[in-house]
DNA sequence: ACTTTTCCCTAATATGCTTCGGCACGAAAG
DNA sequence: CTTTCGTGCCGAAGCATATTAGGGAAAAGT
């Protein structure tokens, strides 16, 4: 119901309305949802109020989906990251996409293009863990194979934030250097 | 109902010390901060200051790394999703990763075992943004290929929450990570 | 048995959120 | 050019909430 069900908008691409300001306040926030009405209007040159307005209207549309505390993956438990590919049967829907989400170790489920059809985002416990986990997912029906990518070291893990035009970078629009040389060069599969 | 209130477990070891109710409280955190600490200790049989004072702890002891707001991509402009192998010579290391890092649009970078080197998580305007991104990437020195996969659909998308036993499930035999420094063990920002 | 630590509670204070009415600016209409 | 309407901001006030302080009960350690 909240979902854009109209499926076109009406205004310019992306917009329920966020303009620059709202832009730079999503930045702020993004980062770190506790500064204080206060503070965030400090930093942008606006009263308390304002900012309280601008931020109810954006949680409204839908713009923050919600406000969540990150937890330390190593302290609670699950310091193995692993990316997983798994290929299905036909083109996999819900049934056993439902049994895998699941899975509480799973963090993430993508439908992919590519040489594999679902990628998924898991935490366990250790080596042992991902075993089971993988006994799990070959357990589902329409699974045909697996293959996982350990990570050994998360290097940047940061949420949408950084798209947007916090430290007044153009959001939207990359810099983009050579696009067509260094693009046409060898990327084409 | 009032069992919750005493006989807590005591704390194994002097580690950082997570218990069955940091869990639980990490667990409705982890899905919504915005959460009172009346609302929250209403619902695991806590006072206000009691939940308070556990939080304030788990911060201090980075278990709670911070607080941030959750995005709609599509709303921000950033509908694309695509999930990148990067190939690279030798084994990376940190300057030619610098410079992917600064990249708005790249989410996440984590060294991978297995066929590739780097796996990227990364979110654009749209395909034409995507190949500007992977020109960028490949203006990279050191990276030889790349190999995207870009996602049709996100059917799940939770943080670390879900692998708490925040609905009673058992998360998996765990808990009791690290003993000493494991709050400067995690990744550093 | 006693001490210490841990964890919680009630009560009180302070801080910040949230609402309300009014004003200024810009756009569309007359 | 003037009027009207809509939008977005501000300052002040009321109120919910975070936060601190003091004290008590139970378990762990001596």
């Amino acid at each position: 119901m909240d979902r854009n069900t109209n499926g076109i908008r009406r205004r310019s691409t992306a917009s329920v309305g966020v303009d620059a300001v709202d832009r730079k306040l999503l930045g702020f926030l993004a980062e770190d949802a506790t500064l204080s009405y206060a503070e965030l209007g400090r930093r942008m040159n606006l009263s308390p109020p304002a900012v309280h307005e601008r931020v109810k209207r954006l949680k409204e549309t839908g713009v923050i989906r919600r406000t969540v505390a990150v937890l330390d993956p190593d302290l609670v438990g699950k310091p193995l990251l692993a990316i997983v590919h798994v290929d299905t049967q036909g083109w996999g829907k819900t049934p056993a996409m439902m049994r895998l989400a699941e899975l509480p170790e799973v963090e993430e489920i993508h439908a992919v293009t590519g040489d594999t059809c679902l990628i998924l985002k898991v935490r366990t416990a250790g080596p042992a863990a991902l075993e089971d986990l993988l006994a799990h997912i070959y357990a589902v029906p329409g699974v045909r194979g697996t293959r996982s990518y350990i990570a050994l070291r998360t290097h940047l893990e940061r949420g949408t934030a950084a798209a947007i035009g916090l430290d007044g970078r153009d959001p939207v629009t990359v810099p983009m250097p050579a696009q067509e040389s260094a693009a046409s060069a060898g990327l084409t599969e």
